[in-house]
DNA sequence: CCTTTCGGATAACATTTGTTCACTGAAATC
DNA sequence: GATTTCAGTGAACAAATGTTATCCGAAAGG
C-alpha cells in the first residue's frame, strides 16, 4: 500500500472544496440546475479545471449520495449493535434520525432533494443504497426473536417499511424550522407515533393472515 | 354570471399549452431548471407572451400543482364515497393508486419532484394540499366504526400515515417501466403488505397503549 | 538533475438565457 | 362604427452558460 502523495491529496481537497461548494448550493435548487461555473466559482477554482475531477454536475451529484451515504451507515450500525428493548427502539430510532437532520442537514437535503429528482443516475445510486440499507436491516431482523415464523420476503417488506418511513420522517424533520422546538416536537411527537403503528402491525402480522 | 367570452377562452387555450408543455419538459429534468424560452417555444409562442400568464415559471410550477391535485380530489372522494368492507378497501386503494400512476402519470412524476424540489413556493403548495388532503381523510375515518375510541388528533396521525404511504407507493410505482407486468405486481404487492401492516397496527392501537 | 506527469489558470468560442420595448391586429366596449 | 383593451410578435440587450485549446509550474519518477 503506497502512500497517497503530496500531490493526490491535494487533489483530494480541491474536489472536496468542489463537493461542500456544490453542497451548499442545492440547499436552495435541485441538482438539474445547478451550474458548473456556479459550482467552480464557489469553490475558488478556474472553471476548467472541474474537469479534472468530473466530467458532469450529475456525475458530482452521484458522489455526493456516496458521501451523504457513508455517515449515515456508520450511524444505523450504532442502533442496531447494541440490543435494545423493543420498547427503547422507537424513542432511540427517533432521535437518531433527529440527530442526523440536526447535524448532516446539507446531506439530507440533498438526499431528499434528489431522490426523485430530475437526475436519472442519482436517483439510481440513492435507490441502490437505500436498497443495501433496507438489504442490511432485512439481516439484522432476522436474528431477532420477535421475527420467529416470518418469511424471508416478509422480513424485507418490513424493512423497506422501515426504510421508507425513516425517509419520510427525516424530510418531514427538515421543513420544520431548526429553533422552532414546538413544531419539531410536534413532528417528532408524529414520527413516534407511526412507528408505533407499524410496530403494532408487525406483532401482528402472524395473528390472522386470512382474518384480515 | 357572464360568458367566459371568446378572447378569454383563447388565452386559456394557449395558458393551457405552457402548461402542457411545461409538464412535458419536466419528466426529464426538475422545476428549478427549466427555462422560460425552452417552454415558450415547445408550446409554440414567442418567450415574452410567457408574461401574460405568468411572472415566472415558479408560478408556472404552482399551477401545475393545483391542476394535478384537482384530478386526484375527485378520485379519492370516489373511494371513501361507496362505503367498502375494510379488507377490501386496501385492495381498492391500491388499485385507484395504479390508476392514477397509469393515467396521470407525467402530474405525478411532477408531485413526487417537487414535494421536496428546489422551489420553495411549489413545495409549500404541495405540503397544503397535502396537509388538506389529510384532513379530508381523518373526517371520513371519523365517520367509521373502527374508530371507535380514537382521539382526534390520533386520527390525524393516522391520515397522514395513510397518505405518506400513498404517496410513497404511487412513486415506487412511478419508477417501475410501465409494461414490466413482473416488476409491477412486485411493487403492487409489497404496497398491499404495507398498508396491511399499517391496518393491523391501527386495529390493536388502543390494545395496549402501555403495554409496548 | 533532467524529464515526465498533471492539477490548475487564462482566454476565447458559440449558445442560450431572462427581460425590455414598441408594435400589431383582433376582440371587447361604448 | 369608432375607440379602447390586450394577447401575442419580433427585435434587441447584457449576462451567463458549457466546452475547448494552450500554457504554467510544481510534484513525481528515472
Amino acid at each position: 500500500m503506497t502512500e497517497p502523495g503530496l500531490r493526490a491529496t491535494r487533489k483530494l481537497q480541491t474536489r472536496q472544496a468542489l463537493l461542500d461548494a456544490a453542497l451548499a448550493l442545492l440547499e436552495q435548487q435541485s441538482l438539474s440546475s445547478l451550474g458548473l461555473r456556479e459550482v467552480t466559482r464557489a469553490a475558488g477554482i478556474a472553471p476548467a479545471a472541474f474537469y479534472r475531477h468530473f466530467a458532469d454536475t450529475r456525475e458530482l451529484g452521484v458522489a455526493l449520495v456516496h458521501e451523504a451515504l457513508a455517515s449515515l451507515h456508520a450511524m444505523v450500525a450504532d442502533i442496531r449493535g447494541q440490543g435494545v428493548a423493543t420498547d427503547e427502539v422507537i424513542a432511540r430510532t427517533v432521535d437518531v434520525i433527529a440527530g442526523y437532520v440536526r447535524e448532516r442537514r446539507a446531506h439530507l437535503r440533498f438526499l431528499a432533494r434528489e431522490r426523485h429528482g430530475g437526475v436519472a443516475v442519482v436517483r439510481a445510486a440513492i435507490a441502490a443504497e437505500a436498497g443495501q440499507f433496507a438489504d442490511e436491516l432485512a439481516a439484522d431482523l432476522a436474528t431477532r426473536p420477535e421475527s420467529r415464523g416470518w418469511s424471508e420476503p416478509d422480513l424485507r417488506m418490513l424493512a423497506s417499511l422501515y426504510v421508507d418511513q425513516a425517509m419520510l420522517t427525516a424530510t418531514a424533520l427538515l421543513e420544520v424550522e431548526p429553533d422552532d422546538t414546538a413544531a419539531l416536537e410536534r413532528t417528532l411527537a408524529a414520527a413516534r407515533a407511526h412507528l408505533r403503528i407499524i410496530t403494532l402491525g408487525r406483532m401482528h402480522w402472524l395473528d390472522q393472515r386470512l382474518a384480515l
